[in-house]
DNA sequence: GACTCGTGGAG
DNA sequence: TCTCCAAGAGT
């Protein structure tokens, strides 16, 4: 792509940023962590409740979580199991887990700080190409690209005219660097305008285009809003699945005081033995259960052999 | 690249 | 009711 420096003698053609960047900062939504005085460790733990979860169920989690671990070190000294049982109902528990992992490691290799860098962030577990950008962008004002599905929503339909965004790709990263501003303050609120956008105007399903403030510029919009092509993503079924199996041993171990024994899981799935031993397995595989010697089972950590 | 991994609200 | 899907990561 062009480097697009050159200022033009007259009407220069307001970029994307000229107009989204000042629209987030009328429109954006006053949600807790992107207020000044949010620590980057908040910036973090937002980010990883805010994967796959939406945020009307974060912001009430994501308080009580930074009240009760302020700093990394203070997560880090919780046992795993404190940690999962605070996740609560927020879903992909795993989530929690690295969250605490990741705790630990900045606690004791990064002297308590989070960490600037992409490729340093994304060493962490639980951070990847996304939520590292989001970090170094938006806790740390990183001049660097933050694509999530809204980003890539936004860039499918604005610019490649299409309703839809594919799958994501390394490309994406390219496709929004290029529509950053050069200043770095201004950069981090453009990734962050991008992602308002497609997550209160450009949804993905009912678009409000009369609200949308670069409709004038839209290429999707401009083509008269085409159906997309996609195959559609494979019907996410749920009743019956291991996940739903987690999901319920999960919950009966977060429901307990302490290690229960195994008669208090199999209670949780009795329509299918099998299926239930394999979840259990997986949670165990998983690191989100323990075995005790006893042979009773625990979240991690719980019985004070770990944190 | 295709799958898996929780949960609950909206249309 | 049922389908969709919401600030992804890891394998």
């Amino acid at each position: 792509m062009a480097i697009t420096t050159t200022v033009t003698t007259t009407a220069a053609a307001a970029t994307l940023a000229d107009v989204l960047v000042p629209w987030f900062r009328a429109h954006a939504r006053d949600l807790p962590w992107r207020r000044p005085e949010t620590t980057p460790w908040g910036v973090l733990v937002s980010e990883i409740m805010l994967q796959q979860t939406p945020v009307a169920r974060v912001e009430g989690p994501w308080r009580e979580w930074l009240e009760r671990w302020p700093r990394p070190s203070a997560m880090a000294a919780a046992p795993a199991a404190d940690v999962l049982r605070a996740w609560g109902r927020l879903g992909y528990p795993r989530r929690a887990l690295r969250l605490h992992a990741a705790a630990r490691a900045i606690a004791a290799d990064h002297d308590d700080v989070v960490p600037t860098d992409v490729e340093t962030l994304e060493s962490l577990p639980g951070i990847g190409t996304y939520t590292a950008r989001a970090v170094a962008a938006f806790a740390h004002g990183r001049r660097v690209p933050v694509v999530d599905t809204n980003v890539r929503r936004v860039v499918a339909r604005a610019v490649h005219g299409r309703a839809e965004a594919g799958a994501a790709a390394a490309r994406d990263l390219a496709d929004v660097e290029v529509l950053l501003p050069s200043d770095r303050a201004d950069a981090a609120t453009m990734s962050a305008a991008l992602m308002e956008l497609g997550a209160t105007v450009c949804i993905a399903r009912g678009p409000r285009c009369t609200d949308c403030p670069v409709a004038d510029r839209c290429s999707w919009l401009q083509r008269g809003r085409p159906a997309g092509d996609g195959p559609a993503r494979k019907a996410q079924t749920w009743a019956g699945t291991d996940r739903q199996v987690r999901g319920r041993l999960l919950e009966v171990l977060r429901g307990a005081p302490g290690p229960v024994p195994a008669a208090a899981l199999e209670a949780a799935w009795l329509t299918d033995h099998a299926q239930r031993a394999r979840c259990l397995d997986s949670l165990l595989v998983d690191g989100l259960v323990e075995q005790l010697a006893d042979g009773r089972f625990a979240l991690p950590g719980e019985a004070g052999d770990v944190g």
